[in-house]
DNA sequence: GCCAACGTTGGC
DNA sequence: GCCAACGTTGGC
């Protein structure tokens, strides 16, 4: 039963479309510092999720495409680098703190998917990445709600 | 740039 | 183990 998921990131960091450069279209997601996202990354991706990309801090917010998971979970080397911005002193490579997976792209929608048009989907009320406060930078997805965003990006 | 909503840290 | 202070996220 293979899992969904949405993962953030600001495209003045990291785009959809960097990624798409990327040898393999492949990348490893480093940089995730939150326990709950870790958790995800590590104990629950496996190879084959499909996973949607979400541009956040963009103007508008949007989700611009789809990836999967092409290597299971593996410590985050990027937390023991020093002149890393995501450096942890408390992560070492004997007893790791971060994980990241890689993964790689499979498509980049036509046109994204922009918030404020998935806001009034009915389909995806319950959706996590709509629920206000929600900050998780990595999320389960429903399988009626990937469904949903992949007809609606299918549209365009 | 503002600020609300969260998450983390550390004193007690 | 509580909780105030602080830091971060991310929409607007």
């Amino acid at each position: 039963m293979p899992n969904y998921w949405l993962m953030k990131t600001e495209p003045s960091t990291y785009s959809i479309q960097d990624l798409a450069k990327e040898k393999k279209k492949t990348t490893h997601w480093d940089g995730v510092r939150n326990y709950q996202a870790r958790n995800f990354m590590r104990d629950d991706m496996k190879i084959g999720d499909e996973v949607l990309i979400y541009h956040s801090n963009a103007d508008p917010p949007a989700i611009v495409g789809r990836a999967k998971i092409v290597k299971e979970s593996y410590p985050d080397f990027t937390a023991w680098d020093k002149n890393d911005k995501h450096f942890d002193p408390k992560s070492s490579p004997e007893n790791p703190r971060w994980f990241m997976v890689d993964i790689q792209l499979v498509e980049v929608f036509k046109e994204p998917l922009e918030l404020p048009g998935l806001k009034k989907i009915k389909a995806l009320d319950g959706m996590a990445l709509l629920q206000k406060g929600s900050r998780l930078s990595v999320q389960p997805v429903k399988k009626k709600e990937l469904d949903t965003i992949k007809k609606l990006a299918a549209r365009k």
